[in-house]
DNA sequence: CGGGCCTCCCCT
DNA sequence: AGGGGAGGCCCG
């Protein structure tokens, strides 16, 4: 086949991905370019892809938020922002329909905190504010932000310096019935888990945690992950590598 | 270990 | 703008 064709069958197929799923592209936050795929078609409805500058996120009109966010967590990223102070800046994301976002007065005096899925501090200063998007934000019980999920974030952070980069993806489960909800329009996660993949050294590992109170925490496989969470959440990872259980860092409780 | 100090992530 | 609780880190 002569050159040319190819590319621009290549171009076309391009073009008519972008058309089919009317999403941005942004390789450079997924392992092997490929983002997480849906599987249990209940979520598929209001579902949409967006690319920020730091980081992407699946987000449902459903939940009215994020279901995954994916980022590429590196070394470097993460001395260079070392000290950088935050401002915070949460606010509703336009790029969704009034349908299918959350607002600032759904959080207010919840007694939800606004949780972050991609967390502030991975991302480089100039890239921070797009972590305020609601687009990126679920109602989390405090004590669990603040604690066992901060302790969470930091120890992800430690594997990312210890291993020099590390792709991660960081989501919220809902399971069960009923459903909780801020004013029935905002759906309360059930659990929260962040998974991490270090592609030079093929390993992967999730931690995850139940949204209440409390300092409990478990370490699960990617396989475990993805059932429960109904997503193919890394498309380009081996199968035998899903299904390792690694040792990752204990993110420390004190009792 | 314990204490002091910093970091994190929110709240009103 | 200011506050606070929890956790991390360092130093003894």
């Amino acid at each position: 086949m002569p050159k040319t064709i190819i590319v621009v069958s290549l171009l076309i197929s391009l073009i008519a991905s972008q058309i089919a799923f009317g999403q941005p592209s942004c390789p450079e936050f997924f392992a092997g370019g490929q983002p997480p795929v849906l599987v249990n078609a209940k979520l598929s409805n209001k579902y949409r892809l967006f690319c920020n500058s730091g980081f992407a996120n699946g987000h449902s009109g459903l939940t009215r938020g994020p279901l995954w966010g994916a980022e590429l967590l590196t070394k470097q990223d993460i001395d260079e922002g070392r000290g950088a102070a935050r401002h915070d800046n949460f606010r509703p994301d336009t790029r969704l329909p009034v349908s299918e976002r959350s607002e600032l007065k759904d959080y207010s005096r919840s007694g939800y905190d606004r949780g972050h899925i991609v967390n502030n501090r991975d991302l480089t200063p100039e890239n921070r504010d797009e972590s305020f998007l609601l687009s990126n934000i679920v109602p989390q019980v405090p004590e669990n932000n603040r604690g066992i999920w901060s302790a969470i974030e930091s120890a992800t952070r430690y594997e990312a310096k210890r291993r020099g980069q590390i792709y991660v993806i960081t989501g919220a489960l809902f399971q069960g019935q009923p459903l909780q909800s801020l004013k029935g329009r905002v759906i309360i996660p059930t659990s929260l888990y962040k998974c991490i993949y270090d592609v030079s050294k093929q390993q992967a590992g999730c931690y995850t945690t139940a949204n209440t109170s409390g300092d409990q925490y478990a370490v699960a496989s990617v396989a475990e992950v993805e059932l429960a969470a109904g997503i193919n959440l890394f498309p380009a990872m081996p199968l035998q590598v899903k299904m390792q259980l690694i040792k990752l860092p204990v993110p420390k409780a004190r009792r």
